[in-house]
DNA sequence: TGTACATCAGTGAACGCGCGTTCACTGATGTAC
DNA sequence: TGTACATCAGTGAACGCGCGTTCACTGATGTAC
C-alpha cells in the first residue's frame, strides 16, 4: 500500500494513540510492543517512525489521552445541571472501586495503571512529565467533587486523600487479584468513602 | 573459582536474594537484570542456575524476603512492651508517608513497588502467590495496629482502607516525584491518618 | 484543465542490542573405602 | 588417616529471541506550472 491522504493518515494516528493507550494499560510501557500496537491499527510497525519520534514519545501520548479522556469524563458529570455534587463523587467511586475496572486496567484510570512506568522514567522524562499534567487535571476533577461544605483547602487536602485511597484500592486489588482479599479490599474502601 | 563450600554457597544465595529484593523493587522485576544482581553477590551470571530454576522463582523468593523483612519489623515493634498501639501506627505511618521512603523504593514497601508487577503476573505465576501471601502478613500486622477500642471485624476494615491509602500516597508520590504535588499528597495523607 | 514532479504514508526486511537461558569446563569440596 | 573418586558451585562463552529502530523502496497524494 503507498501513500495515505492527510486525513487518513491522521486518522490512523489517533488510532495508534488510542491502542496504545489500551495497550500500555493493560501490559505497561515495556511490555506493549511497536508492532502489537501499530498491527491493532491496521498497520505495520514499519510505520511507526512515519508518526512518531520514538516509544517513549508515544507513551507520553498515549498517557495524556487516556487522562484527559477520563478527566473529561468526570467534569462533564460535575458540569451536567441538575445533579449535586455528592452523587457525582458517589458515582464515580462506586465504578472506580469496581470489580470490572479492576479487571479492566485497559480502558481503566492511567493513574493506577502508569504509575509504576512514571514512578520508574526519568525526572525529565515525557512519560513523567505527561502522568504530572494528567495527575493534576484528574485531582482538579475530584477536588471538584469534595462536598461544598468545606473550605477550599480542606477539599483540596480531601480530594488528594480521596485519589490516593481509591488508586491505592485499584493498585492492590489487581495485585492480588485471584484471591478474596481483592474483593475486600474494594469492598472496604467503598464503605469508606461511599456514603 | 571452583566450588564453594555449602555454606558459603548458602550465604552467597542469600545474598542473592537480597539483592534482588532490592533491585526489583528499584526497577521492577522486568528491567532488573539477572546479571547485575549476580554481581552485586560477588557472582557471575553463569552461576544463576545453580541456585534458581528461573528469574520467575527469584522473583518470588526476593518478593517473600522482602515482605517477610517489613511484617517482621512491624510485628517487632507491636511485639515491645510498654508501646501503645496508637504510638506504633503512627510512627509506622509517618515513616512509610516519608519523602525518605518515596525515595528509596529499594528498600521500601514490597506491596508498593511490586504491585504492577504482580498485577501483570499470570493468575497463578510465583510471584502472584508470593505477593498475595505477602501482602496478607502485612495486613495482618497492619491490623494490629489499629485503635483496640474497634471491634475486630471494623479493625480488620479499617487496617484494609488504611494500608489501600498508604499504599496508594507512596505510589503516586513516586509517580509524580519532582513536582511539589509529591510532597503535597504525602502531607494530606499524613494528616489524615496520624492523629 | 492536464501533466510532470515532489512528497511522504506505508511496507517489509534487516540491524543491533539486551537479556534470559544453556552448556562445556574448572577445580575446590565432600565422601566412600 | 589417607587416597581416589564423585559432586557441584562457579566461570565464561554462546545461543536464541524479542523488540526498538533504521532503511531502501513503493505508489498514492498533493502541488506547481
Amino acid at each position: 500500500m503507498g501513500r495515505s491522504s492527510r486525513e487518513k493518515a491522521d486518522l490512523k494516528r489517533e488510532n495508534v494513540v488510542a491502542g496504545a493507550s489500551r495497550l500500555f494499560r493493560e501490559l505497561g510501557v515495556d511490555r506493549g510492543g511497536i508492532a502489537e500496537i501499530m498491527s491493532t491499527a491496521g498497520l505495520t510497525h514499519g510505520a511507526f517512525y512515519s508518526h512518531f519520534g520514538s516509544k517513549e514519545e508515544l507513551a507520553a501520548e498515549a498517557s495524556a489521552y487516556a487522562f484527559s479522556n477520563a478527566t473529561a469524563g468526570w467534569n462533564a458529570l460535575l458540569d451536567a445541571t441538575g445533579v449535586e455534587v455528592s452523587s457525582v463523587r458517589e458515582g464515580v467511586l462506586a465504578k472506580y472501586l469496581s470489580a470490572s475496572h479492576r479487571d479492566n486496567p485497559a480502558i481503566g484510570c492511567p493513574g493506577a495503571a502508569l504509575a509504576a512506568d512514571s514512578a520508574r522514567d526519568t525526572p525529565d522524562g515525557l512519560l513523567r512529565k505527561a502522568y504530572i499534567a494528567g495527575l493534576k487535571g484528574m485531582a482538579g476533577a475530584v477536588e471538584r467533587m469534595m462536598p461544598v461544605s468545606l473550605a477550599a483547602k480542606m477539599r483540596r487536602k480531601r480530594a488528594l486523600q480521596t485519589i490516593a485511597t481509591m488508586l491505592g484500592a485499584i493498585t492492590l486489588a489487581r495485585a492480588v487479584k485471584g484471591d478474596p482479599l481483592a474483593d475486600e479490599i474494594l469492598e472496604a474502601v467503598r464503605e469508606a468513602l461511599i456514603r
